[in-house]
DNA sequence: ACCTCTTTTTGGTAATGCCAATTTCCATGT
DNA sequence: ACATGGAAATTGGCATTACCAAAAAGAGGT
């Protein structure tokens, strides 16, 4: 078996990542308490069919974490249980994640309207222009799109503010299941509109903070839509009914 | 030479450490800027005379960092710098973190306003009570506060806006600068003001999410409010000065 | 100039081998 | 019996080699 790649059925990223989730699933199942001491190397390579340096990479992301410490010549031990911050937005779908961008990069919109310099706004039109670029290519990244939305945080000139949002796009692109959907909502829906990141750009400019908002919320609100078009789980349709009662909030403000 | 180990004058522990580290400090030198791409993995292990499979553990370990993004096939590009985020809130001052708090509370109090249970409510209620209480102990640490704004974000039933807001008060319980700054307002103003937050309830209660958005950047408002007051330093007049603009929109607003 | 196909570069993993730190356990001496 | 010392087994630490797949770079044709 030299090269289970082949084999393997075709992963292409970061299998060390996975094992890492399994490990941590299995800590927070409590199939490990604190003190204990992890299965050596070469076993978990076997039970879950990884090469051992790949468990090593698993191990020493566990580590760097602080969740386990490793001993030389005696193993990984466990230090602490992945806490709510450790599984970063685990159990946060792309619902939410994209309902509280909805709220705080609206008000952040608002804010930067009336705190953005001329530089700033002119980065932002770059940006828009980027974001029109990369809608042409199919493989795009929605790179620009990030780069966007952090930069109007970053223009309200308040860290924390810039903090926050920057930590719901890591989450967003953490979270497994958030970005199987929006991979979903991508294929389905394509283009991020670019119409809508025009308009945040002209409220801006305008400096005009109530405008700024609503067309935030409003370009927002139609990721959201997107996400729910690209679901069609049962499971998932309670969480539509009670998202539809929210939007229509969120267009009656303004 | 084939193993080090032998020759390497006893390395107990931990090599890829050791590396983590030292691109670390090339980070922090400016070496590689943000955006920048690090040197491929097999280049790396020349220049550090280590081997791939330790390259890949010092990058997988700033990559569990978010210090860096690899990318298949093009190598590991620097997301962003060590020092900003790694000590969180660095640069956050009492100011930036009220402010966020205004926008996102006010936002978290509206939507929890829509839906907010009967028994979560309620909790809220018997908070208030605990806050008033609280005022009269002088020696009362906020705590009830901390809760009665942490239920709320509760009540959203939005995972991210919940870590979002807890982070905040996170930062403003760890910041130095912040706890110092907040301990001044205290002394001079007293009341964390029972009415503004019996006023946030009432909204609640009557499941307006316009007017518990109102009530709840009144409240912090005057949170703001209370720290301009307690800031003398001439440095800070300039912030005021920027802030007292801002304060004009929060309550054009409402 | 522009698009396309090939080559090169770069990360992803596997597999193997050996060293060093610990631990286990047994033999030995008291 | 008990303690002690040391070999043997276990376990992590790293190095090497090899090959695949994704991405970037370059060559070639249009």
């Amino acid at each position: 078996m030299s090269g289970d790649s082949s084999g393997g059925a075709g992963r292409q990223d970061r299998l060390y990542q996975d094992l890492a989730r399994s490990l941590l699933h299995e800590l927070a199942a409590g199939k490990y308490l604190v003190g204990d001491r992890l299965p050596a190397e070469r076993e978990l390579a076997l039970q879950f069919n990884v090469s051992r340096p790949t468990v090593r990479e698993a191990i020493i992301a566990l580590e760097v974490q602080g969740l386990v410490e490793v001993r030389v010549g005696s193993g990984a031990y466990v230090r602490r249980h992945p806490g709510k911050d450790d599984l970063p937005g685990f159990n946060l779908s792309a619902f939410e994640l994209t309902e509280a961008r909805l709220l705080f990069e609206g008000e952040a919109a608002a804010l930067a309207a009336t705190q953005a310099s001329d530089e700033e706004i002119e980065e932002i039109a770059g940006l828009v222009q980027a974001i029109a670029a990369e809608n042409r290519d199919p493989k795009g990244k929605e790179q620009a799109d990030r780069a966007f939305h952090l930069a109007i945080a970053r223009a309200t000139r308040n860290g924390a503010v810039y903090e926050a949002i920057e930590r719901l796009w890591a989450l967003r692109e953490t979270s497994p299941e958030s970005a199987l959907l929006h991979e979903k909502a991508r294929l389905a829906n394509i283009k991020p509109v670019v119409d809508e990141h025009t308009a945040v750009l002209a409220a801006l400019r305008a400096r005009d903070a109530a405008a700024a908002r609503s067309a935030m919320r409003t370009h927002l609100a139609a990721v959201l839509d997107s996400l729910l078009f690209a679901t069609e789980e049962r499971a998932i349709a309670e969480a539509r009914a009670a998202a539809q009662q929210k939007r229509s909030r969120y267009s009656a403000e303004s």
